[in-house]
RNA sequence: GGUCUGGUAGCUCAGUCGGAUUAGAGCAACAGCCUUCUAAGCUGUGGGUCAUGGGUUCGAGUCCCAUCCGGAUCACCA
């Protein structure tokens, strides 16, 4: 039993007998006590003024010298501080707290079985035609640590991935290639398949804005006003023109079209295969738009028929939601064609074929909280169970110093550079620090530069709520000091290297035991809030599965890190003289180790074992 | 304009269920600490009208209302 859940129960009975009325759990809160005040766990009493129609002090001494009697194997002693009821706890309930901890290598995790609920995460959603950039990570990276949590928080979990594979930009991109690409492959040009159809991408943007100014300019010699002119310009390009006659022999599903598509489509995922890789993601199971996006239909007719849904007089589909407080939403076009709504519809309807799922979460961008909040109510009337309370995990905009990221204008941050460069970085560091690579392969070194340098990005993007928009400033990223990911991966990588030490000096002597409870009578402050705080994991993982919310995990994992680094620079483990006190600690010291790993485990950040 | 969302130190960010006369980290600045288990570290100094005004109460950065500023969204685009 927890050493709250001790207290907690005492002190109501406790109250209830001095005051003679029951009390609600919920009424006791217990929290840690402040530094500067003596103690370690403090109750409030100011709910229970009311009942004890006497001051704060007062009511608090009261209960504290009740809690004394009752409990002396818990309460050592107490002081009462206006109402604040400061208490110190025996050394032994610490011990065994942290014995506890120290035993359960998932301490914190709840277990899945399998009838655990089906939890489905949809993340990443990339199109075809061009690279993964930082916005992209900032949603993989995001979707990743999401689902560790949800797993960690005893749900079994189904990570998609939907692809969005068609439409006008592929033919943008497919265009370009056949008009100016001469053959060229990712083998022939040594480029990743994505790089490579992004470029077209862009080569196709750069021809498309020459030829809409040359004719913008003739239809303004004609006579058209300026405004007027570039948007017929936008349209009567030959160029859109040309990729818009290749999206219906697409859907015509034309043989050579399609498997020019398929072709080009292939190289990108070699491509996102690799990027993917490099971060660490993967998926369950992926969609892809071009097997989903007719499905809605059938659907939509069915909400139809049922009067969820009416046709207007061009033949065009709607949804009515004036009621929920929202507008009328599109679903099919007036020549039958399904659009974005329609195919999210389609895709939900596969997903519940394929999977038995309880729980829906669609990791996507904030500029898509509209469209969430409409599809949650549509597939709620379709029918959906999980419909009405899908949770739109919605993240902000990744922004830069000098403004958004626009990959017209050149200022996006491409995914495979910033890891290339986060890596080089981190080797660099390492380097600098000579003696730190004694008897360390080259390969190995490059293998701890990997994994800090990614452990920085991820750290970077993780560790800010992911509701709000946030600011990437490249040259301040690549920090590596101060509340990052390598100071945690460094904290743990100096925790292995104590425990290295020990276990051969144990080698020597025969093994030992970890943590002992008795005579460990006096333990320093410092070594309690360690023991508190390992204890607050639980708590974390928790919170970070009812509020979605990985930041959560990243700033406890920085919070535990700094606690052992302030802990190890007060104490020598090794040296310590004191059997009990040094084996103790070494527990200690393992179970932080421990909790950093399953902590940033959650995040999807690899802790090295030296650096 | 409607809806949603954010505003905390020069900068980037934490801040649990409303709790403690003094609101925390990191970066940047300044001052100390490597004969001692990994100095990617530790200790200290300076830096704040928690956007503004009201309200709720024993108690508000946190909850409610209004205002100001920023962002998103409101397509027969995806």
């Amino acid at each position: 039993m927890k050493i709250e859940n001790k207290i907690t129960e005492a002190v109501m009975a406790i109250v209830e007998e001095l005051y003679g009325q029951p009390v609600p759990e919920k009424m006791v809160q217990l929290q840690q006590t402040r530094p500067e005040f003596e103690g370690q766990i403090t109750l409030v009493v100011f709910p229970f003024t009311k009942m004890s129609h006497k001051a704060p002090e007062q009511t608090a001494a009261e209960i504290g010298q009740q809690l004394v009697q009752k409990l002396p194997e818990v309460v050592a002693k107490f002081n009462a501080v206006k109402g604040f009821l400061n208490l110190c706890i025996c050394s032994q309930q610490w011990v065994a707290l942290l014995e506890e901890i120290h035993q359960n290598p998932r301490f914190g995790f709840t277990p899945v079985t399998e009838d655990s609920p089906l939890v489905m995460i949809e993340y990443s959603s990339p199109n075809t035609n061009k690279p993964l950039h930082l916005g992209h990570v900032r949603n993989n990276l995001l979707g990743w640590a999401l689902a560790q949590v949800m797993e960690a928080n005893g749900n079994r979990v189904v990570k998609t991935n939907i692809v969005n594979d068609r439409g006008i930009h592929i033919c943008k991109s497919m265009l370009a290639w056949l008009k100016w690409g001469n053959g060229e492959t990712p083998e022939s040009s040594g480029k990743k398949g994505d790089h490579l159809i992004g470029d077209y991408y862009v080569a196709f943007d750069k021809h498309y804005r020459e030829e809409v100014k040359a004719l913008t300019e003739q239809l303004v010699l004609s006579g058209l006003p300026a405004e007027e002119a570039e948007e017929r310009a936008k349209q009567e390009a030959p160029l859109i023109k040309e990729a818009h006659a290749m999206l219906v022999k697409w859907e015509q599903n034309d043989p050579e079209v399609r498997a020019l598509w398929r072709k080009m489509n292939e190289w990108v995922y070699a491509g996102f295969d690799e990027t993917y890789r490099a971060l660490g993601v993967s998926f369950d199971k992926i969609y892809y738009e071009s097997e989903t996006y007719l499905e809605g239909k059938e659907k939509v007719e069915e909400g139809l028929q049922k009067g969820f849904f009416y046709r207007r007089d061009d033949g065009s589909v709607w949804a009515d939601l004036t009621g929920e407080g929202l507008d009328e939403k599109l679903l099919l076009r007036s020549d039958g064609t399904s659009v974005y709504m329609t195919q999210d519809i389609g895709t939900a309807k596969l997903r519940f074929q394929d999977f038995p799922i309880d729980k829906m979460i669609y990791v996507v961008g904030n500029e898509q909280n509209y469209h969430f909040q409409v599809l949650s109510i549509l597939l709620d009337k379709l029918g959906f169970k999980w419909g009405k309370d899908l949770v739109h995990f919605s993240y902000g905009m990744v922004e830069l110093p000098n403004g958004k990221m626009k990959s017209r204008e050149g200022t996006v941050v491409d995914a495979d550079d910033l890891i290339a460069t986060m890596v080089a970085d981190a080797r660099q560091m390492s380097a600098d620090k000579v003696n730190r690579l004694e008897g360390i392969t080259e390969e190995e070194a490059q293998e701890i530069a990997r994994i800090v340098g990614l452990g920085a990005l991820k750290y970077f993007i993780l560790k800010v709520d992911a509701r709000k928009n946030m600011l990437f400033n490249p040259a301040e990223s690549i920090d590596f000091n101060g509340n990052t990911g390598p100071f945690i991966q460094y904290t743990y990588a100096r925790i292995r290297s104590i425990l290295r030490k020990w276990e051969k000096e144990q080698g020597a002597r025969g093994k030992e035991q970890g943590a002992r409870s008795e005579d460990c009578s006096t333990l320093a402050d410092r070594e309690i809030s360690l023991i508190q705080k390992l204890q607050s994991f639980e708590a974390t993982v928790k919170q970070a599965g009812q509020d979605y919310n990985p930041s959560c995990i990243a700033n406890y994992c920085y919070d535990l890190a700094s606690e052992y680094n302030r802990f190890y620079h007060d104490f020598s483990v090794l040296r310590e003289e004191d059997e009990q006190k040094r084996t103790f600690r070494i527990a200690l010291s393992e179970t932080v180790g421990q909790v950093i790993k399953n902590g940033m485990g959650l995040l999807g950040i690899e802790v090295p074992e030296r650096m």
